[in-house]
DNA sequence: CGATGAATTGACCGATGTCAAGTGGCGTGG
DNA sequence: CCACGCCACTTGACATCGGTCAATTCATCG
C-alpha cells in the first residue's frame, strides 16, 4: 500500500516514515458500479484517494441539468477540501464500476500536513492543475463549437482512460452519447450526429457504450479548426 | 501596512510576528491604468496582493479571443501559484485605474508557508474558493443563454464593486460593452440589445461605461428563469 | 471641430437545441 | 427459448437563439 501511495500526485515525494503514518491513518472503503462515494453539498468530511476502478464527478443543478466534469482514475484523489473548515463537497462522486478509495478524515489529513508540509504543496498543485484544467476548459466553452468540444473530449478521453489496442485507442470506460453530452455540454441528438458523420470517415468506430479512436490526428485537426 | 495584511484572505489569522515578517518580505509595485502586472505564460515567480486599485484578471487565446474571467479589488491575491515550482501565470492581470499590489518571490514565499502552515491553508481555501465559483460558472455556460449569464454577471459585479447611491447600485468600474461580452461570453451586439431591453423595461440605467443597477430583483428573476 | 472609439439597431443566417418517429440490441420473465 | 419491453442510439424536420455584417448615431477628447 505504501508504493501505491507512493505514487499518488498528494502523497509523492514524502519521506518512508511519514507514508507510513499516511497509510495507517487510512481507511478502505469500496462502492459497487453506479453509487456515490460522496453527494454534492454535503459536509465535506473526508478526503479520497481511489485505489480500483474509474468514477465520473459531477454535478447537477436544481433543475436536474447534470454536468459531468470528468473522470478519475486510480491514484487520483477527490473531496481534498475536506481539510478545511466548514467546506461543502463542490461536486459528486459517482463508481462507474466497482471501486475501491482509501479514506481520510480530513481532521487526520489536515494534522499530517501541519507536520509534512510536502503534502499541503502537493495538495496546492493539485488544486492548481484542477483550476487550470477548468480556466481552459471554461475559455472552450466560451470561443469553441460543439464539434470541437467533442473533439477535444474524445482526444483527452483517450489520453486518460484509453488502451492501445491494435487498430486503435480503446477508450475503457462505458461511455453513453448522455456522458458525452454532459461533458461537452450539449444534448444526445448533436453528440449522435457527430459521431456517426466521424464514423463514416473513418475517425473512430463505435460500438454499444465503447468508443474506439482510430485517427486521432483528424479529430486533432478538428479540435483545432477555427 | 500590517493591519492590511492581516485584513487579506492569504495572510489571515496569522500573528502579529509572522505578519512582521511578511511584510518584511513584501516590495510595492505601482502600474499605470491599462497596464499589466504580469502576463499569461510568464513563468510564475512572484504573488501579489492588490492593495489599491482594480484589475481585470483576463485570458486571450491564440486567435485573439479574449476573456475576462473576474475583477480584483484591494485586499484580493494572484499569482499564488509562484510558490509552486514550474507553473506559468495561467492568465494576464491589468490594471482598470491606476494600482499598487505587494510583491512576494515565489520562493519567499513558499518559506513563510513552511513556517507558518496558517498560510498553506489560507491558500488552499483560496484555491478551493475559486474553483467552485469556477465551477459554478462553468455550469451556467453549459446550461443557461445569454440572457440568464448577463444578468448573473451584472448581480455579481455590483455585488463585488457595487455603490450604493439615491437611486441604486452603481458598479465603480468602467464597464463597456465589449467588457461585458467578455465575460458573458458573446458579442457587443447582443450585449447592447439586452442592455437596451433592460432599459426600457426600467431595470438599470446606463451611461457612458457605467452601469446602474436600478431593480436588483428583476435581474434575478431574469437570471433564475428556466 | 474633426477624429476616434463606444454604442445602437436592423437584417440576415447558421449552428444547435427541440421534437417526433423509428431502429436495434440486450436482458428479464414467462 | 421466445417475446416483450426497456434503453441506447439514429435520423429527419423544424424553431430559435444568438453570432455576423453593415450602417448610423453619439459622446469624448484632443
Amino acid at each position: 500500500m505504501m508504493s501505491l501511495l507512493a505514487a499518488t500526485r498528494i502523497f509523492n515525494g514524502l519521506d518512508p516514515r511519514a507514508l507510513q503514518r499516511a497509510a495507517n491513518e487510512a481507511h478502505r472503503k469500496a462502492v459497487d458500479a453506479d453509487h456515490f462515494f460522496v453527494h454534492q453539498g454535503e459536509p465535506a468530511l473526508a478526503a479520497y484517494v481511489l485505489v480500483e476502478g474509474h468514477a465520473k464527478i459531477l454535478q447537477v443543478t436544481p433543475d436536474g441539468h447534470q454536468v459531468l466534469l470528468r473522470y478519475i482514475g486510480a491514484g487520483q484523489e477527490f473531496g481534498l477540501v475536506a481539510v478545511l473548515d466548514g467546506f461543502d463537497y463542490p461536486a459528486s462522486i459517482q463508481a462507474v464500476e466497482p471501486c475501491a478509495a482509501l479514506v481520510w478524515h480530513g481532521e487526520v489529513l489536515a494534522q499530517l500536513m501541519e507536520q509534512h508540509t510536502r503534502i499541503g504543496f502537493n495538495a496546492l498543485r493539485i488544486l492548481a492543475q484542477q483550476n487550470q484544467d477548468l480556466q481552459r476548459r471554461y475559455h472552450e466553452l466560451l470561443t469553441e463549437h460543439v464539434e470541437q468540444r467533442l473533439a477535444q473530449t474524445i482526444l483527452r478521453l483517450a489520453e486518460q482512460a484509453g488502451s492501445n489496442t491494435a487498430d486503435g485507442t480503446l477508450i475503457d470506460l462505458p461511455l453513453t452519447r448522455e456522458d458525452l453530452a454532459e461533458i461537452v455540454g450539449t444534448d444526445i441528438y448533436s453528440v449522435s450526429r457527430l459521431m456517426s458523420r466521424w464514423e463514416q470517415r473513418g475517425f473512430v468506430q463505435t460500438d454499444h457504450q465503447h468508443v474506439l479512436l482510430l485517427r486521432p490526428d483528424a479529430l486533432t485537426s478538428l479540435a483545432a479548426a477555427d
